[in-house]
DNA sequence: TTTTGTTTAACATGAATATGTGATATCCAT
DNA sequence: ATGGATATCACATATTCATGTTAAACAAAA
């Protein structure tokens, strides 16, 4: 048996979601508070559910805020976010923060139980439009990293040894090669980074400009 | 009409899954190869599909490599990963190179095609343990950044320098102490830190581990 | 009040780095 | 087949870095 909480301000978005959820065989939703201190109030008499659904948009304190205090008094709660927001900083700041899902609230009662039997499972709950955002937040970065770059393949060795701190002796000894190749390839890398020092390129490499 | 191609490099899998959805009748599949190399072979004579499912283990260049040959040729092309590897850095090397979706092989024929459906309505399909992992990644960083550095401020500025590739000579000037102070800074540094090298400073610093 | 931590500073020395000059072999493309 | 880029290696040298030792002034903590 999976125990739910919600937190939802509209009381009958909250009823309607806390009726559904209980009605499950599978599931029990006990708590459904308005807002995040209605709900720590309860959590300090009863125990904690095993998921909390949290709107974002509440009297008092925000959701977000929510979740960083109800996961650092109670960190096994899986927190499943549900609200109208898909904006990119509502939802990482949401992830940042730790919630484990993050569902629109178009979505349906059954697919909300689903995504609760999800979560169990060991998954993470997404609507669609969200897990977008999400992996465009992966996407754009990884184009800029393609605009530059002459480096060749033994050049770019070089580099992530130098970015792993390793000497260029030690270099040596990973790519079985002397030393001095070691410093011929480093000049080449200087000359088309323009830079003059081991410390510009480890600084270029890891803000993704090479 | 969805164009969906795929790149798999098990004849079985391959010729199951295009039979499969070349029988739906929003969907064809023309082009199913066992190799990028092929793709891209296929894709001088035809025009681009919509959708193309990718393995990562495959024959000649790896299905991480091909996404990015593929989108810098045919940028509107959605990829979706369909692979066995579940290993953070696959999940993420895959994605930073531009696909839009990640589904493990277990996935059943139904639910491969709802996750082409799924992306051509702007979503990105991604089994539950991915969207897990990818969720992970935001969690554990948060997580970080409350531990961090005992350095103090005067060490930081020290760290900044070093980041900004100056010479201890040049840090000395810019917060105009003496060399020796900035020596006798970093040795603390290194000590706080438990490294021996400027390169290592860096490293962490811009990898937030500080 | 004694200890601890921060910031400042000097002197010394071996190790590592930056840079110049030059060379050979391979592969790829014009 | 000739030039260009890549990858390899060598020798030389000036600069920078890493590290040890020592110590003063000051502030915060025990």
């Amino acid at each position: 048996m999976i125990e739910v909480a919600i937190v939802e301000d509209n009381e009958k978005i909250r009823s309607l979601i806390q009726r559904y959820l209980d009605m499950q065989d599978n599931l029990s939703c006990e708590a459904a508070m308005e807002s995040v201190e209605d709900m720590l109030e309860y959590l300090k008499e009863n125990n904690p559910p095993n998921v909390m659904l949290m709107d974002i948009q509440l009297p008092g304190m925000s959701g977000i805020e929510g979740i960083g205090i109800i996961k650092e008094k109670y960190p096994e709660v899986e927190i499943i976010m549900l609200t109208v927001y898909h904006d990119s900083h509502k939802i990482f700041d949401s992830l940042k923060a730790g919630a484990s899902g993050y569902l629109l609230k178009h979505t349906s009662l059954p697919e909300i139980k689903e995504s609760i039997e999800n979560l169990a499972e060991g998954g993470a709950p997404m609507s669609p439009q969200i897990a977008r955002k999400v992996i465009q937040h992966f996407n754009d970065p990884g184009q800029k990293q393609k605009k530059e770059s002459d480096l060749t393949p033994r050049e770019q060795d070089i580099v992530n040894g130098l970015v792993d701190g390793l000497s260029y002796k030690l270099i040596a000894d990973r790519f079985d090669i002397s030393i001095d190749t070691v410093r011929a390839h480093i000049r080449n890398i200087y000359k088309k980074l323009h830079v003059n020092s081991k410390a510009e390129v480890i600084t270029k490499s890891l803000r993704g400009e090479i």
